[in-house]
RNA sequence: GGAGACGUGCCCGAGUGGUCCAAGGGAACAGUUUGCAAAACUGUAAAGCCGCCGGUUCAAAUCCGGCCGUCUCCUCCA
């Protein structure tokens, strides 16, 4: 079942065969969020992408550590106040306690999609020393200087001495000479518009400020991620992840700083996720084309009709590649809703399903050469769409066996328990899809709420005994405009909450 | 202006030289079920050639060039 893996890698924009550095581990270290305010769907979409990756790449069978950073200093605004000091200044609070605040924020948001927690998640606060230590290793090997109390990464002296800086992100080194914006802090200080602070000196009103051999000030917002990396997975280690927006100058700098300071490559394999976009259109908090995840879970947004649950969130980001940007929209959360809960349902009907000892027929086949497909894309750079188009190609079997539309003497055991150790592995293990107990009253934990439905459903179905439509139907009318949907079934009647 | 990605049925979205007259989901339509609905299940049909134009090739949605359009990045961003 262990498929060779396939990376498209951003290093070499090609896809290529996945060889670990060291045979069954892997080291892999994505970036994390900037924790200065609410987290954002788009960085939703980025974390679920990599925790697909992570628990495919545990799925197979390789021991991974997983390295994602909080970024709590560092990173500037455009106006060049840190944006852990600006959160902290408007809301009149210490610049921990912002970056604790969001930080724990992150965690639930991860929580409620169902995400694992990284191996390790490093503070950029937390590793100043080493930050430190990496800007003298660079100094010392000569790509930086020292300019009234800040420390600036020689772009120049490091793309003369190696064809390194602007391979990631495409850049064409001619180009990155002549153009700069114009505004940035400390500009007059640089040899060069180019070329980036690994140290910067604070200003008097500046909070967030450490001793450094050169000033009392603060890393540059690219440092912490070359410092973590190479503390905890090594001077080069198999993969490092994040968004396309951090391509340039975020890793590209973070590569140029490695090379500064140990001489070597980071990541053999990069791998970055795609934008999330809403209307066809990019986010935007200014014009209003923007959802909160809140939003989506309460339903509470003029862009879409309903709540959605994490769930469908989740299983709506996974029939896209994680490398195709995604268009969220009212009409294509619905449509995701509806394929969840079919996928689910199915799930749930399989598992129950007992085995008839059949043969091994055609189906029997097909029914393997499916399954073995699913894993094969899968491996294929992680193609959820493609994974999941297989399992629904199943589900078309199951729900026909549950039907009595296809015989079950037409599988054998061992094919029927593999299809069920497939839907687990995907659904469970490897998606991290759970049943969503808001949209299905078998799961639903509240006893009150339970009790009080099973006995409306009782006097409906007295009703429908004695043919007293009006009353059944005012019950069910009723209990509709109240978002809770009857579902009249050869079995008796069940609930949901729409 | 520069760099990168993309443009596939009604919608979303796979597919990156032949097995593609193009996966899967949703919608549509029909059937089963139902007191009627809804939900569910089953089945069917649906892209006149995969943005447009041209080229390479025995063969292209898939490679190359041009054009149009969308998105991202160019030191705020997952």
């Amino acid at each position: 079942m262990k498929n060779e893996l396939y990376i498209q890698n951003s290093l070499t924009r090609k896809k290529e065969l996945f060889k670990p550095i060291t045979e069954g581990f892997i080291g892999m270290y994505v970036c994390g969020p900037t924790v200065y305010n609410d987290v954002h769907i788009g960085n939703c979409r980025t974390f679920v992408s990599f925790d697909i990756i992570y628990r495919y790449l545990k799925y197979i069978g390789y021991q991974v550590r997983y390295v994602r950073n909080i970024t709590d200093v560092g990173h500037l605004t455009d106006e060049g106040e840190d944006k852990m000091s600006k959160g902290a200044r408007l809301a009149k609070l210490e610049p921990m306690e912002v970056a604790q605040k969001y930080t724990v924020g992150f965690h639930d948001m991860m929580r409620i999609f169902n995400t694992q927690a990284p191996n390790i998640e490093p503070r950029a606060t937390g590793h100043i020393i080493e930050q430190i230590e990496m800007v003298q290793q660079i100094l010392d090997n000569g790509l930086a200087y020292e300019a009234n109390g800040s420390v600036y990464f020689d772009t120049i002296k490091f793309a003369q001495q190696q064809d390194v800086y602007g391979k990631l992100s495409g850049r064409k080194i001619d180009d990155l000479m002549s153009e700069s914006r114009d505004d940035l802090k400390n500009q007059s200080e640089k040899n060069h518009p180019s070329d980036f602070a690994i140290w910067m000196k604070a200003s008097d009103e500046h909070i967030l400020r450490w001793n450094s051999p050169w000033s009392v000030g603060f890393p540059g917002w690219h440092l912490e991620c070359s410092a973590m990396s190479t503390k905890y997975l090594g001077k080069t280690f198999d993969i490092h992840g994040g968004g396309n927006d951090l391509k340039f100058p975020h890793h590209e700098n973070e590569v140029a700083q490695n090379h500064g300071a140990c001489g070597c490559h980071p990541a053999n394999y990069w791998i970055h996720t795609n934008m999330l976009e809403m209307n066809g259109r990019k986010m935007s908090k200014s014009d209003g084309n923007t959802i909160t995840p809140a939003q989506l879970f309460s339903g509470n947004s003029p862009h879409i009709s309903k709540a959605y649950s994490p769930m469908v969130v989740k299983f709506f980001m996974l029939q896209a590649h994680y490398g195709s940007t995604l268009d969220i929209t009212d009409k294509g959360l619905q449509d995701a809703e509806k394929g969840y809960r079919k996928l689910m349902e199915a799930n749930a009907l399989l598992q129950k399903m007992e085995s008839s000892n059949g043969a091994a027929t055609e189906l029997d086949k097909e029914i393997n050469a499916t399954i073995n497909k699913a894993f094969q894309q899968m491996s294929d750079d992680f193609n959820t769409p493609m994974a999941l188009a297989r399992l629904f190609e199943l589900v078309a079997k199951i729900n026909g066996i549950g039907a009595g539309h296809i015989s079950g003497d037409e599988i054998t055991s061992d094919t029927l328990q593999r299809m069920k150790d497939t839907f687990q592995s995907f659904i469970t293990d490897i998606f991290g899809l759970l049943n969503d107990s808001t949209a299905d009253s078998t799961n639903n934990g509240n006893g009150v709420t339970d009790g009080l439905m099973e006995l409306i459903i009782d006097l409906r179905q007295n009703a429908r005994v004695t043919k007293d439509w009006g009353t059944s139907d005012k019950i069910r009318d009723s209990l509709n405009e109240l978002k809770i949907q009857l579902k009249d079934g050869k079995d008796g009647t069940t609930w949901s909450k729409n």
